[in-house]
DNA sequence: CTTATTAATGATAATGATTATCATTATCAA
DNA sequence: TTGATAATGATAATCATTATCATTAATAAG
């Protein structure tokens, strides 16, 4: 156990490196207000990265959502969505999602009373149920304005 | 248009049959608090009716969560799973998600000041993004019990 | 700076869930 | 009973995602 060989294990372990096509995924989505899909990320960088294959997205999209700077969101219609995490939606974002037209608005407005709420909620169900909470999201479904 | 001929569309578009194979899957969701995927209900379903497909299977859930009886439920595993929507449970009805071992636990221990909070909250939606909302999940994620 | 190590990549195949197609069967109203 | 059509099961097709693997690029050590 010299020290050279611990210091191969947490390289091993935990080392990532912070290559082109990880920027430039992480760009787009920290510029875009859009919940992309992992076609739509790969059609819109293809253009600025010529040559990126699908498989780095997918694998990208998981490493970045893994270490919390983007999320990863799913509406039901099969394909996963991805939004960039900045410091003030991390408080709080939510979706409301047009069943209709597919349509996803985020929505951050809830009030100190609500976000109270929450966190009471979130204690509660960590004594109740012993279940520690990480995060919770949550989806409105209805119709947007141009669907009504 | 004679009375006939609207009869006829009526029927085409509206008819549904109440046949076997929607039964037993209805009954299968309506006597187990699981969260079952199509496989899963397929599996269980071919028990007690041999030879259905799982086309059936499908078509059937769609039915049924379109209807109304039934709610889908995504929690990003690729997989949609389904679970009965009783009298009490539609009332609210949401999850916990062990993100650790896919446990799914039901939730439904809203307070009246929390159930309150979130008709307020869908009032100030309808107003502010002109969406009506139809309504709503929300899915806790953490780790359970034996996760921790 | 060169080299050894190993993480990252791209191409491709494989997988798994879901949907579409189509001929056959079952249901229902008349 | 019959005619219309909804429902079914088998199967192929599709679509998103993951696994594999040889090659390339990034990094640490000398």
């Amino acid at each position: 156990m010299s020290s050279t060989r611990k210091k191969k294990h947490r390289l091993h372990d935990d080392a990532f490196r912070w290559t082109l096509a990880r920027k430039v995924i992480l760009d787009l989505l920290s510029n875009t207000s859009k919940h992309m899909s992992a076609k739509e990320i790969y059609d819109s960088v293809s253009n600025h990265y010529p040559g990126i294959g699908l498989s780095t997205i997918y694998r990208t999209l998981d490493l970045l959502a893994r270490s919390g700077l983007i999320n990863k969101l799913d509406i039901g219609d099969g394909k996963s969505r991805y939004d960039f995490r900045s410091d003030i939606k991390k408080a709080h974002h939510h979706h409301l999602v047009c069943i209709e037209c597919g349509k996803i608005i985020d929505y951050s407005d809830f009030t100190d009373r609500e976000l109270k709420l929450f966190i009471e909620a979130e204690k509660k169900i960590a004594g109740k149920y012993d279940f520690q909470v990480r995060e919770h999201s949550i989806e409105f479904y209805g119709l947007c304005k141009n669907c009504r």
